[in-house]
DNA sequence: TCGCAATTCCAAAGCGCTTTGGATGCAACT
DNA sequence: AGTTGCATCCAAAGCGCTTTGGAATTGCGA
């Protein structure tokens, strides 16, 4: 059934029909209601593609996945940032297309994209420091959101990003005012804005208070369990292991535990672990209590605001650019506790 | 720049440039060759919604991703799974485009892809014991491939499965020729086909050593740490309690692990496990010694396969149903051992 | 020199929608 | 009665592409 069948259909024109449906107001309330009665009768749905074309909006929302070329990893919490940005297209009327792109290809799909007028927008995924896209992005002109943010970009942005900085600066006070000293961290890649800003969190507590950085309980990678696991392990063995340690993820948490336990120790006793928490759907930290003690902010809520803000972007292209800094909540758990005393 | 705009600076007709770049007999090789390069220098892409409405295909394919309503859970395989058919996809031409639906909207959401006509064809993911999808689609005249089975489905249709119950059944052997004879399930829901095959095969294997089904040390639910935690927490205060545990997921296995050192068990010597590994990107089974004895199979290499099926499916719809069933391979880890000696 | 087929190109229609620029009818004013 | 102003509706153009049904040009044999 198209427009034409059901104009037929009516006895109306196919600009009444239209207009009818998209709630013009020359077009008389009885007649209204008729076309859209006989609009769900059918099961008329205008066709995207021909609505697209005849308005030159494409009435979707793309999304480019970066898959790191040399692990091939696909961030685990996207997932539920789809889910969450999901909502909102649907709610608004808009598709939302994916693409993923290794770092090699990344610009020719943004190219890409806006060349063949496939969306109206696009959310930018795992920003780096002083990312490139931002630049890209304005140079071709295509709306965008960044989901975190990019240090050193010089271009103003819109973005949507949780207080990374803060919170981990307040989980390591947490866990300094807990008598700790040697803590060490477990990070995400640093060439990651995130990153960086928790490393600089990390940093700044700990100098606060003198003590000095150590490189030696300090690692970054892909937040795997494995990476969790093994650096952990090394840690231990170090002739002056750390008390307690910050893990950028829950996973990488999980291999964290696995090393303590493993070393014979007890998690929240001699070791204390906070981590930040994504509250994934499918990884929940816990019931009531929580397993780890952790910086908390959902990852799925940050995907349906940010989809609001991108949709009010490309409504209205002289917005300004929002800014959202979400702060994260630090959840108490059973992975932290006092630093064992010196024997 | 569109087809007009280019072919205006070429002096050509919009048809020759047309068939120039897609590759139609007609046309001069030079004049070919000519037309191309300036595609090239002029970034020319043919947008993809006017292409699709000429031809009157949608050039994409739809996902729809099933939300449990209940815990609102994000099948965490989704990520990797799309990573792999979005390759596919893109070498084909095809956009991805994605949708989120619970329960309630699911039908509707379907309904409306096709009725919008905004793809060719779709993926179905998380089939459910005789899903209604299958009657569904059917009835809609939509293309698809459902990744899983259905069972109990009358109507022929095309998949991609692992063979879970072969798998299943495999790893109960493999536990039950180390001698265990109290081998606990901590299977996904079972209303969902997958769980219910490897359940199965789990069945099968006991009932094979004449050893008595006990649904004591049978648990199902969503396959979260914490499900997995509980589960064998549980389990484990049984007057007579399992020695080993077949997990669902990885996940959940990370969950049992954490009970059995939280009881002052060893994993590998008083309890063995073994689970279902997806080789998730971001949730590697270890590195070279898998952490897990497990049946693995790439969900990632699926989610590429399947894609190709669909295509080919799409391209010629009278084409038969393609079924391909992918063994799980079996991967010895540090997880499993012999039973204990009851003393 | 002409005719014919093959080669190479083009004008225009059509895909399903929105939107511009009227047309029509009717009540209310002069 | 003639005009005006609304309220309704419509025909047709246009979005950027593909594709049908020719048209022009060329090469070649008769």
């Amino acid at each position: 059934m198209n427009l034409k069948q059901l104009s037929q259909k009516l006895g109306l024109s196919q600009t009444t029909v239209s207009r009818a449906l998209n709630g013009y107001p020359e077009v008389n309330e009885a007649t209204r209601l008729r076309v859209e009665r006989a609009a769900a009768q059918y099961h008329y749905r205008p066709s995207t593609r021909a609505k697209g074309l005849a308005t030159g909006k494409a009435l979707a929302i793309g999304h480019v996945i970066p898959i790191s070329s040399k692990h091939e990893m696909v961030n685990p919490v996207f997932g539920d940032f789809i889910a969450g940005a999901g909502d909102t297209y649907a709610r608004h009327g808009y598709e939302m297309i994916l693409c993923t792109a290794d770092d090699a290809q990344e610009e020719q799909v943004y190219r890409g994209l806006k060349a063949r007028r496939a969306v109206d927008g696009v959310v930018v995924h795992g920003p780096r420091l002083d990312d490139s896209r931002i630049r890209l992005l304005h140079e071709i002109g295509l709306p965008f959101v960044v989901h975190g943010r990019s240090s050193g970009a010089t271009l103003p942005y819109a973005w949507l990003d949780v207080n990374n900085r803060h919170a981990f600066q307040r989980a390591t006070d947490f866990l300094l005012d807990l008598g700790h000293t040697r803590i060490g961290l477990i990070n995400g890649m640093e060439f990651m804005d995130f990153a960086h800003r928790r490393r600089d969190g990390y940093t700044i507590a700990l100098l606060g208070r003198g003590i000095p950085i150590d490189p030696a309980i300090m690692r970054s990678s892909e937040m795997t369990e494995v990476f969790g696991y093994q650096s952990t392990r090394d840690m231990l063995t170090l002739d002056n292991p750390p008390t307690a340690l910050l893990c950028a993820s829950l996973i990488s948490a999980l291999g964290a535990r696995r090393a303590v336990e493993e070393a014979g120790l007890v998690m929240g006793r001699d070791v204390s672990i906070i981590t930040h928490d994504d509250d994934l759907s499918y990884l929940k930290n816990g019931d009531d209590i929580p397993i780890f003690t952790a910086t908390r902010s959902s990852v799925r809520a940050a995907g349906a605001r940010l989809a609001e803000i991108l949709l009010a972007a490309v409504a209205d292209p002289d917005l300004a650019h929002q800014n959202v800094l979400l702060e994260a909540e630090l959840m108490v758990g059973r992975s932290t506790g006092p630093a064992p005393r010196k024997d």
